[in-house]
RNA sequence: GGAGAAAUACCCAAGUUGGCUGAAGGGGCUCCCCUGCUAAGGGAGUAGGCGGCUCAUGGCCGCGCGAGGGUUCGAAUCCCUCUUUCUCCGCCA
């Protein structure tokens, strides 16, 4: 959520840099009017209840003396009937205000790079060597089905499509790399582990920008009032709502494994097969709470430390700065590591790292003292994939593979695997 | 899932025949006084928060006693709904 304040001051500046997001903005048109409106209804219906508030008292003062007081209460039941009108019209403004606030993305930080689409990502960085292999390298899903890892036939059976059982070392692989990539964080990195619930309220889901916007692409329960979770950012993000932490224990830092669930509306016929796109995968989610200044540095140490996992895991990967046109509903700014896939013989998403600034610390109202008496302010949030797994999992049979049909175990998950150096 | 109890400020806690209680009292904390130091003692302060107005920046106003509604001229106090916590029972990994 933007600040209103910041809105009314700045208005055309803020629209020109949402302009840049290729987003549909014109109800940020309706802004002003319904801000004005709301403050003069405010006004209007305060002025009104300080008259009924002092009347009231004069009421109690007569009463207790045996005064009459029947002319008051007379004029107080009118003055009522403004106030239940006046009241009744601030909330209707008051909703459609929030419904327009809570569907503005968030304004691009001016180091983003402009583009319309991914095309216009910029690469930043490239870490590893592309391998080479002297046959052809085969997709991670034929690689998985031979070595029987895999079974999406049985989940199509049992599910449905876009779900798979992995069994045997396939799952003991998703096993290892969620311990291996919570290992790092919480030993080296120094985050918290945390295991969140994987259902949420809608509230969290407002919180973290996923809703109301994004209905769609969400797993709700029927029959009640939970929402299966996206990503662990969800929860762990409102672990704070309606807190107000204190400054000196900032940075806050966890790092979460969670299932993830989306239901990929807009995704029919893309990445039909394999790992990359499925309606349920695990990943080790890292989320920080930061001090306002200190934001963008925090979001270079937290896309390092997601690089760090593919970087031990020996996977080429790239790092791109997503443009104002790709970015998305709720960050500020956004980095993604993109995995090398020989098979596809191309780079695939494995990690997106953003600082959303206050935009979820509005919504989920997540607040910090500086001293113990400050005024609080709000908290700037940030998170990243470190990594999903599904994914790693592809990137590591494809990036590993022999000749022979066997993938060789990276070296720092054969301990989590009883030693093994292959999958066979 | 069933039955019961509770929710008031940093903590404990009074207040439920509706009106000088936006909230007693105690603890804690901050400042001051006193004592050579410490302890003890005396005094003062301690509702944050959100929103609006005004900007002399210091004020004024509205909301606010778990949350949301309702009754009333007036609600911490009465009514309804919800949430959370605790106890007992049931069920379960």
């Amino acid at each position: 959520m933007l600040d209103v304040k910041l809105l009314r001051t700045h208005f055309e500046e803020i629209r020109k840099r949402l302009e840049t997001k290729g987003e549909d903005i014109s109800d940020l048109d309706r802004f002003p009017e319904l801000d004005q409106k709301r403050r003069q209804l405010l006004q209007e219906v305060e002025e009104l209840k300080n008259r009924r508030n002092v009347v009231s008292q004069e009421v109690g003062r007569r009463k207790r003396n045996q005064e009459d007081a029947s002319q008051l209460v007379e004029e107080m039941r009118q003055v009522n009937e403004q106030i239940k009108k006046l009241d009744e019209a601030l909330r209707q403004c008051e909703a459609e205000l929030n419904a327009l606030l809570l569907r503005l993305p968030n304004i691009p930080h001016p180091s983003v790079p402009l583009g319309d689409s991914e095309e216009d990502n910029q690469v930043i960085r490239s870490w590893g060597e592309v391998p080479h292999f002297s046959f052809e390298p085969k997709p991670h899903w034929q690689l998985a089905e031979e070595l029987d890892i895999l079974d999406w036939e049985a989940a199509g059976r049992v599910t449905g499509t876009r779900f798979v059982f992995s069994k045997g070392l396939g799952a003991r692989l998703e096993r290892a790399l969620i311990n291996f990539m919570l290992d790092v964080h919480v030993d080296e990195h120094g985050y918290q582990e945390m295991w969140p619930p994987f259902l949420v309220h809608r509230h969290s889901m407002i919180g973290t920008g996923q809703l109301p916007k994004f209905e769609e692409d969400a797993f709700k329960v029927e029959g009640e009032p939970y929402y299966l979770i996206p990503t662990a950012e969800v929860p762990v993000t409102n672990y704070f709502r309606d807190q107000i932490l204190d400054g000196s224990q900032l940075p806050i830092t966890f790092a979460a494994y969670s299932a993830c669930f989306r239901s990929e509306a807009g995704a029919a016929g893309r990445d039909t097969r394999g790992l990359i796109r499925l309606h349920q995968f695990n990943k080790v989610e890292l989320v920080r709470f930061v001090k306002p200044e200190e934001s963008y540095e925090q979001l270079e140490i937290l896309t390092q430390q997601a690089e760090k996992i593919l970087q031990l895991l020996n996977l080429p990967y790239r790092v791109t700065a997503i443009c104002t046109g790709d970015l998305g509903f709720a960050a500020a700014k956004k980095y993604d590591l993109e995995v090398w896939l020989p098979a596809a013989n191309t780079y695939r998403e494995i990690s997106s790292c953003s600082n959303f600034e206050d935009f979820q610390a509005r919504r989920a109202n997540i607040r910090f003292r500086r001293e113990p008496k400050a005024k609080p302010e709000y908290v700037h949030t940030l998170n990243g994939s470190g990594l999903a797994i599904g994914r790693t999992v592809a990137a590591i049979l494809e990036n590993y593979q022999e000749p022979d049909g066997r993938v060789r175990i990276p070296e720092v998950l054969q301990p989590y695997l009883g030693g093994r150096l292959y999958l066979e």
